[in-house]
DNA sequence: TTATCGATATGCGAAATATGCATAACGGTC
DNA sequence: GACCGTTATGCATATTTCGCATATCGATAA
């Protein structure tokens, strides 16, 4: 029995519903970087069609909004982080390390010594 | 900014392959609590098409024999879990409550006093 | 020796999801 | 007022999941 490793996984939820996880988490930092919903669904190969709705999807349950969107105007318009989606990644960014740490650490204790 | 939960989940993997999870820790303890895939599926409210596939597929990536099956004879047949894989779910069982410890600690320092 | 019975094993169609193409709407800028 | 690139969304297609139906197996009992 070798070669056997541990993953884990985080997700925020908020009344039973899954809130953020990690390929959202992707997403939205994503459109952070890249200033629109478009750029950030092509920066991560997937289609606009995908990136929109899974960003509605998030929406129907946050208890804030997470994006500043404006259609039209100056460059067709943009998409940003609302200051309490940048703190959410935030911290979403922090427990991921320190649990994903946790869980190697824990691992080795019950799988010692492999190879 | 309130009622956020985290959650976590761990699971093995053998050379980058999914091995064991949460869904099929569930599946391996049924089976060898009611000591065939039939009667756990039924335990389980999933069909039993459903766990047979999942079983396969597992054993597909699996490093040992995860069941010892007998079909036909007396009561139609049996599955029970091999030494290896019981040791799989217990140190499986171990890391879970682990990890999922760790998440709720770190979880309550950075999202402090929400009730 | 043969029929029985309940579990394993599996093909295949149906149902549920996920994906993405095509198109409308929007509104600063020139 | 025309243009451009983005947001927004309907809808058809592709992919995955699900489960019904059926074949196979072999110890036991008759």
């Amino acid at each position: 029995m070798s070669e056997i490793r541990i993953r884990s996984k985080i997700w925020f939820e908020i009344e039973g519903q899954p809130l953020l996880g990690e390929g959202r988490f992707r997403l939205l930092s994503a459109v952070e970087c890249a200033g629109s919903i478009n750029a950030a669904a092509k920066n991560l190969g997937i289609s606009y069609r995908k990136a929109w709705s899974q960003l509605e999807d998030m929406e129907q349950h946050a208890p804030f909004p997470l994006l500043e969107r404006r259609v039209g105007g100056k460059g067709g318009g943009e998409s940003q982080l609302t200051a309490e989606t940048q703190e959410l990644l935030k911290n979403f960014r922090l427990l991921r390390e320190q649990i994903n740490s946790a869980a190697d650490y824990y691992f080795a204790e019950v799988f010692p010594m492999e190879e």
